[in-house]
DNA sequence: TTGAAAGCGCTAACAC
DNA sequence: GTGTTAGCGCTTTCAA
């Protein structure tokens, strides 16, 4: 069927251990003899097999990209974006990428992705919060691991994370540039690290513009951070009576939940409150007024990604690393200037 | 490293090819036999390695899934679905799904996805509406083919697809049997065979309750099928001064589309006009009033196009087949009874 | 019913 | 610089 490196070896008269020699880019192979190769690689459209050359180097070439089904499947397209950039990125380095979801109810006696049963990956990317036990068992494989937005507590992983704390920061850092001082927190389960983080970045900010920390205008008691928590995180801040011009939403989604709630209250914003939320989702730009965010770059999350696996692969990393993507504060309409 | 071939058949005290006979199932093998191998396997937690299967059996093991980046990073995960199905299947068939985006610009000059080139799968599935030259290439190099959701015009493959003609049907007799005889049909552009399905089930409905196709009820001009060329279509509706209770719209984006154009103008959604879509995407269930719609199952074509990818490797298929999903009737507050 | 051995396509150690 | 050759881990004749 198609050709094979004893194909091109006769076709360039000469052996296939030179041939091989060219294709591994070996400096030793004169230029003649290099480009006779290369012409008959190019005419025979010639590639090498990838299971005889994993079989010898013992390197299969693959890389294993694991998220929860839901996370995966989720309208939002984040996770999908950044598998969408490990996969660019693999690609250039002539990596292919398994994808496979586990459920989120992982557990002892569910069934490891076949990969890394069978061994058929290099390394493993993990997308967003995973299971521990689907972690050490990885671990116990002794395969590569590097984690995306997401790290888990009980040890110590590289990492690609999103900058939450300077997002955090940046988000209530807008609004405070905007006159407000009464600015309310809602968050979903404040143990996640995200959550916490972005916590964190406001509070920081708070600090940093002399504005006293007021918890009766924080919740971060609810659960998943998504638009019905939303809502209902508003509706405990309306219960408390608290006063308070502009929210900090620890996500888009979040945000949008709390923008239905004070439609229906029929509360003008940003007029009466103005609003941000952060992941910069599609929804953020489509809703009466479009939201102000932070923005995160899912693409560039996934590569960098890569680029860590390959670091460890290439056995160029002595420690642990963690990267951290920056990110950006779009302006949009839910934000007012008050005085 | 992990055990090989050779360790299970020492630890067996039998050869390595009977090993690999009860591997492969072969009958032959004495029940006896199988049991201390297979004991041998479990104890030594082995797996075949795919490389080495691969360089003999002349088979990967991969199935290649591309689809366009535009369709595969689109907030309404329909192809994330799709090969979520796709990929569920293969596991249990002890494939690897290889996936790859491709731009839409896919032309003569631009790179195949690397692993035609490489011949690292046994077959592709292409999902969507991808570029003929795509098409081209790679049944150029004889690689089986399944479409899913899409169908070139000008040959004839193995495809997957919506019973577009049938849900066309469904949802506008539902919306005859609310009394409706005024239907709008808003569809994109006809010329893509979804699009064209669902009119012609549009038609046909009419015709079986006898009721007069109106061509200045329909607009088939519009461009892809997005949000804002739904509120374009209405507009042009409203422009032509006809009279109409029911639309039925051509996807799910275009229905939310005159939706907000109806809620613009002020119109009472169902009482005065009656509306019903296609895809049941997410969004179809938390806008108000949830939209009427019919619903496809996206992993369901997934799995369904790896069932016929492994009949063409297994060469049980005589001929080109097509598999028509179902669809479901989804019956949710837009349509109003009428009398 | 099982084993011996050839060979899939490639890399890498070692000759020359 | 280039060639010879031994395997990588498995499947598959062919013998026994």
């Amino acid at each position: 069927v198609s050709p094979t490196i004893k194909d091109v070896a006769k076709r360039a008269n000469v052996s296939i251990a030179t041939v091989s020699l060219v294709l591994n880019h070996n400096p030793k192979i004169s230029a003649e003899t290099r480009h006779r190769v290369l012409k008959a690689i190019e005419e025979l459209n010639y590639y090498p097999r990838r299971a005889a050359r994993g079989l010898v180097s013992q390197r299969t070439g693959n890389i294993g990209f694991i998220a929860t089904e839901d996370h995966f499947s989720r309208s939002e397209p984040f996770y999908t974006k950044i598998f969408l950039g490990t996969e660019f990125e693999a690609r250039d380095h002539e990596y292919y990428i398994l994808l496979t979801t586990i459920s989120p109810e992982f557990s002892q006696n569910s069934n490891l992705p076949r990969f890394v049963l069978e061994r058929n990956v290099d390394g493993i990317i993990l997308a967003g919060k995973v299971p521990d036990k689907l972690v050490q068992e990885i671990t116990r494989r002794k395969l590569p691991l590097v984690f995306v937005d997401y790290h888990p507590p009980f040890d110590n992983f590289p990492a690609v994370l999103i900058d939450n704390i300077t997002g955090g920061f940046k988000a209530t850092e807008e609004l405070i540039k905007n006159g407000h001082t009464k600015i309310a927190f809602i968050g979903g389960d404040i143990r996640h690290p995200s959550i916490e983080d972005r916590f964190q970045g406001y509070k920081r900010a708070l600090e940093h513009y002399n504005i006293a920390l007021d918890m009766n205008l924080t919740v971060v008691d609810e659960d998943y951070p998504a638009i019905k928590n939303g809502y209902r995180a508003m509706q405990k801040l309306f219960d408390r009576g608290e006063r308070f011009t502009a929210i900090f939403a620890c996500n888009d989604a979040m945000a949008l939940g709390a923008l239905k709630f004070l439609k229906e209250k029929r509360i003008p914003i940003p007029e009466e409150i103005s609003i941000i939320g952060f992941d910069d989702v599609e929804a953020a730009l489509s809703v009466d007024p479009p939201l102000s965010t932070i923005r995160v770059n899912k693409e560039e999350m996934g590569i960098q990604s890569f680029r860590l696996m390959l670091e460890i692969l290439e056995s160029r990393m002595n420690m642990p690393r963690k990267v951290l993507v920056p990110v950006a504060l779009i302006r949009r309409r839910s934000i007012a200037l008050i005085d």
